[in-house]
DNA sequence: GTACATTTGTTCGTATGTATA
DNA sequence: GTATACATACGAACAAATGTA
């Protein structure tokens, strides 16, 4: 329903396309467009949607797990995190 | 009871894995080994009868359903259609 | 009615190879 | 040569539908 036009990957830009999604993931968590507690599309998903392969969305994945927005369960998703760290 | 000799996966063939099972398992279905009405062997025997892994397995399976060939059922198996379409 | 095994459906985890810049 | 990205394949876990004891 809403803009999406800047959630978008360039892959001539210089920004590596995992960091590109990870900023993508990151506003749309910050906006409640990916509300706690809900999960976030699959990697599947997420290929599909920004034409990229698994690897690099695993590496926008694995940045946002570490940097504590999301949690992930295998078989199942990823969360985003209910309580997300002040840093 | 017949030879299956040929009925084999080559890992180290150009030819995909999926692929080849496909092309497997249309032969033994356009062969009358596989009969329409009956059940094909469930994704874990392919897996066994063949020494590929279930998401090679499923691919060629999806492969033959986008082909009309064959009927899947949650739960209950695949089946060879009765009235393969013409094409 | 319940519990269990079987089967397909979906998701994340990992390794390897290929192409390109 | 290195790093990025894509593709293929295998493995493991969770989930839902089916049938049976």
């Amino acid at each position: 329903v809403a803009d999406v036009a800047q959630d978008r990957i360039d892959p001539d830009s210089p920004e590596l396309i995992p960091a590109q999604l990870a900023r993508i993931l990151r506003r749309q968590i910050a906006s409640g467009k990916l509300a706690p507690g809900r999960p976030i599309p699959s990697e599947s998903a997420l290929m599909a949607e920004h034409g990229i392969s698994r690897g690099s969305v695993r590496r926008a994945v694995d940045r946002l797990r570490s940097e504590g927005l999301i949690l992930t369960v295998r078989g199942k998703g990823s969360y985003v995190r209910k309580r997300p760290p002040s840093t």
